[in-house]
DNA sequence: CAAACCCTTCCATTTTCCGGAAGGCCTGTT
DNA sequence: AACAGGCCTTCCGGAAAATGGAAGGGTTTG
């Protein structure tokens, strides 16, 4: 029995190493086994082993018949209570519906998480042109429709964050100069719409329009993505702008009944 | 400086009391503030402060412009990884919308977990009968269609944990003898569909069947709630049973997919 | 302007956590 | 049949992280 007792070298809050394990999970990775768990959160086995147990006996993970572990019910149900996630997908899907069928284009609801712009709901026309992003995915707020009107409405902090850092170049048209942003996003608080022109890909371009909060705080943005040259964004932005002001107002009928 | 260092009592696993935290939160509270958080997981003040900020610094939670606490878009993230909830959700959601489409009643998709019954989703049809379930809600096993199914084919141990148990009575008609359900439950495995008539509420009437993975494991099923009187089970039975094996053998391709 | 909330920070004690090692169970190889 | 390599699970004494009353600051209420 050599190998108890030892001194352990300093750690970390358990709980944050509970949260790493769950983080360990994603799109590309739904189900793990322990050694893969470990080796993603960077804890020993038998660490890894001791934590998951309790996530496991609460409900967060289950464990599928091969032993392997994966996102439980219990997740699932309080995911769905996030009122910028779930909440705010059903009180717009009408919305982006109608945009949808309307214009045959693919329609995109996203809010801010930091200085990353995270996709809500993505409605695709059959016909669309094809986009990069997926629902729960993550984005750059310099490029797309929706990340310039969040962008324009952060607090200056984030926005300086964003700006002062490096800015990531997706195509030859990407707008990287943090001051021809900062012209962008001026327009963008100005005019009430923001039009992403080729810069994340050389076929697409979007309009994004603000969704306000019952203060008027820019909390989401919606946008429409058509290919480009197809439509001019003149026609386009009335019905984005529209959209957006509808989903406001859906919004705060939200606020005043519950 | 009297208060600092004086003997703490025993207390229990960080991670679980963590996740206390966020159990606190559901459907009638989405939101909250530090005082009721701590309330509700039963801890100091303080401690939950500690282990909100770990909560909030990770993206679990979020904090709204009051200070209130609520379920943060990474944990929705998260929830959509979810197999059992976001994943048979999509994959079943046309034949459910089918099903809905051409009765015109309610139709629901629902897993075990535990002694319970989870529903992963409820499409109402406009003027059809109305149901106490709620997506994301819990019931029992004993009384509803789909928990039939799902009872009659869970590990014996949880059969008898469940008729061992108190079974709870919701309309004068509800079975609550244990051989009674025994017989039902063998009825169903029989069958292949389970009847609820005026089990939940006295004017419905469910026929439930079993959906399964590629090996023939029950992992949920699919009911129909009509009012009780209107149509006659036997007109019911086939159009379940075919839309449960429709999303047997789309959950099939899904694992021969990928 | 005091009382009643709420939230945040502090830190000495003690509780929980830590993780290498050992052992069990498979599957595939020699 | 013995072995090697892969998983997972359990053990426990020392060490690090967790604990929570009290104090202080902020805001709303009467």
């Amino acid at each position: 029995m050599a190998g108890r007792g030892r001194p352990t070298g300093p750690t970390g809050p358990v709980l944050t190493r509970g949260l790493a394990l769950l983080g360990a999970f994603g799109p590309a990775r739904p189900a793990m086994t322990l050694s893969q768990l470990a080796r993603h959160a960077g804890m020993p086995l038998s660490t890894a082993h001791r934590l998951l147990g309790e996530l496991v006996e609460w409900g967060a993970l289950e464990r599928d018949d091969t032993g392997s572990y994966r996102i439980g019910l219990r997740l699932w149900e309080l995911g769905a209570l996030a009122p910028r996630g779930q909440g705010l997908r059903e009180r717009a899907l009408p919305f982006l519906e109608d945009l949808s069928q309307i214009t045959r284009e693919n329609v995109q609801l996203a809010v801010r998480e930091g200085t990353e712009v995270v996709f809500v709901e993505r409605i695709g026309g059959s016909g669309a042109v094809p986009v990069l992003t997926r629902v729960g995915g993550r984005f750059a707020l310099t490029a797309t429709g929706v990340g310039l009107v969040l962008l324009a409405h952060a607090p200056t902090e984030v926005q300086e964050d964003v700006l002062g850092g490096r800015i990531e170049r997706f195509t030859e048209r990407t707008v990287t100069d943090a001051d021809e942003l900062r012209r962008m996003l001026a327009d963008v608080r100005v005019n009430g719409f923001s039009i992403s022109d080729r810069q994340v890909t050389m076929d697409a371009l979007s309009v994004g329009a603000p969704i306000q909060d019952e203060r008027g705080q820019v909390v989401a943005a919606v946008s429409l993505v058509v290919r480009h040259g197809t439509a001019s964004p003149h026609t386009l932005t009335p019905l984005v702008r529209t959209s957006a002001r509808a989903i406001t107002r859906a919004l705060a009928e939200g606020y005043r009944a519950g």
